[in-house]
RNA sequence: UCCCUUGUAGCUCAGUCGGCAGAGCAACGGACUGUUAAUCCGUGUGUCGGUGGUUCGAGCCCACCCGGGGGAGCCA
């Protein structure tokens, strides 16, 4: 049996507008078998799935081909087949076309007995054990998609609008991000750290210094910012935070754009653009999937999502949305007050109940937010925002950033920052300072709000959480 | 890290009062069928998370340890 190199892949077939110029014709498809129904007619059906869409190719196989008995009979879920044969109309319901094999190449079995994977549905649970499988399942294909379409909306997005995406550093000497615990980076050896002065001598270590994982490019990104005018760093970040939710993870993805001479409002119609951006993409490029969460992980999700599109981001500053939580008379575990940190109860309010969609809150209080935020000039609060969307919570964190050199110094004496640690970032100030702002965006949590899946574990390949490293 | 919850067949789970370890699905064998998570009949399946203790006897009670899930905090 010789077989082609040239094989299509199934998402073809699953566009009608496609699939009509393979009709009729002899076409090759590879893939793994998600089933096979076998009939006394003297045939048997497989359904074939290659990672290129959601749907399956239903492939008729005749009692004819060479290898029926002792090959298709034995097909099982799981295995990998390359698969020749015509293109027909379909005349079972279930699907518009199928292909009727001339000739079936078994790739690689796998042992019904030891393959883990069932036709049926397993929890997200039991497939976390079975990282490396579960592509293969519905779900995690389709959330495999949706992740795909939204990393690439995103350079999408950032270059149609003049942003340069910027590499930011991985591993990182200044331990000054402040936005969590990090992971160190080290080649000392573990079982023998020098020893000067009763602490650990990091001259002796690789950089000569204490080294770490990053936790944000945005330092970096500012750098940039205020040379090139646009930039967006779109990069892993790692959080050595003890914590485990369904919205966290210790290794997950960022997007950081960062714009020179743009002020908060600038900052927030961006987050707003570049949200709505990813919406619309994944709506229109992931339809099979986008129905299947749908109709299986959360029902209504595409209409809230074809609404969120429809209207303007609602904003709401930090006062006023301390206002509407005072007056909304729900009871809440955490008392609420003017100066205080939103919980996620009261997040969940504003979003869910009284907004129910994506609203962007703003100027905070400066005692709860980060030093180089810009103060506002009430002196109490800080041109901070943070984008929260209806089940996922806080998806984007952003600024407008201090600009003003005396007001940075005097924010970070009272944070009990040292000036000589951030002297590269306090030149930016120093020479040529300009208004400037940016966000984060956790990929992951755009992932889970874009699908409704409720774990970020689920929506990306290997999660690393506290301890869980494995794969 | 704190609180709650959970761990029994390949998977999902039941297991009463402490007294021989169970069901459905999957798998396998057969029947039937342009089938759609096909259907029908039949067959096999165990370190009851681990260690120790109480007891004539522990899946069940007690102690400690390990893993999973949910919530909180931290944040994206």
């Amino acid at each position: 049996m010789t077989i082609s190199n040239e094989w299509i892949p199934i998402a073809q077939i699953r566009t009608a507008s496609i699939a009509t110029k393979w009709l009729g014709k002899a076409i090759e498809v590879r893939g793994w078998v998600r089933t096979r129904r076998d009939s006394k007619g003297g045939f048997s059906f497989l359904e074939i799935n290659d990672g290129s869409s959601f749907g399956n190719l239903q492939i008729v196989a005749p009692n004819a081909l060479a290898n029926y008995e002792s090959d298709v009979l034995n097909l099982s879920v799981g295995s990998s087949v390359t698969i020749k044969g015509v293109l027909k109309e379909s005349p079972g319901e279930g699907q518009s076309f199928e292909m009727e094999a001339s000739a079936i190449q078994v790739t690689g079995q796998a042992d019904p007995q030891t393959y883990p994977l069932q036709k049926k549905r397993h929890t997200f649970e039991k497939l976390r054990e079975w990282a490396h499988l579960r592509p293969r399942t519905n779900t995690f294909g389709a959330v495999t998609r949706v992740r795909n379409r939204l990393s690439y909306s995103t350079h999408q997005f950032f270059q149609d609008e003049g942003f340069f995406y910027i590499h930011t550093p991985i591993i990182t000497a200044s331990d000054c991000e402040g936005a969590g615990q990090m992971f160190r980076v080290t080649t000392l050896p573990l079982d023998k750290l020098p020893i000067k002065e009763g602490k650990v001598d990091s001259s002796q270590d690789f950089f000569g210094k204490p080294a770490f994982l990053t936790v944000s490019g945005q330092l970096e990104g500012e750098v940039y910012a205020c040379a090139m005018g646009k930039i967006y760093t779109f990069g892993p970040t790692f959080r050595a935070e003890n914590s485990n939710t369904t919205r966290h993870l210790s290794e997950f993805w960022m997007i950081e754009p960062e714009a020179a001479f743009y002020e908060l409002p600038d900052n927030m119609a961006l987050a707003e653009r570049y949200l709505k951006r990813m919406i619309r993409d994944c709506l229109q490029d992931c339809v099979e999937d986008m129905e299947f969460f749908d109709k299986m992980i959360q029902p209504g999700v595409v209409a809230t999502l074809q609404l969120v599109l429809d209207k303007p981001f609602e904003h709401l500053s930090y006062t006023k949305a301390v206002e509407v939580l005072l007056a909304s008379g729900q009871k809440f575990e955490y008392p609420v007050h003017w100066g205080a940190d939103l919980q996620s109860e009261h997040e969940r309010f504003l979003t869910e109940t009284y907004i129910k969609g994506p609203v962007i809150l703003y100027d905070y209080p400066a005692a709860i937010k980060s030093f180089y935020m810009r103060i506002n000039d009430d002196q109490k609060t800080v041109r901070a925002m943070d984008v929260l969307v209806p089940g996922v919570g806080e998806i984007i964190g952003g600024s407008q950033r201090e600009e003003r050199l005396d007001v940075l110094l005097e924010r970070m004496t009272a944070s009990g920052l040292k000036e000589e640690d951030y002297w590269w970032y306090l030149d930016l100030r120093r020479f040529g300072s300009v208004p400037h702002a940016g966000f984060g965006l956790g990929l992951e949590r755009m992932v889970q709000y874009v699908t409704g899946m409720v774990n970020i574990r689920d929506v990306i390949p290997f999660p690393r959480t506290p301890g869980n490293a494995e794969f």
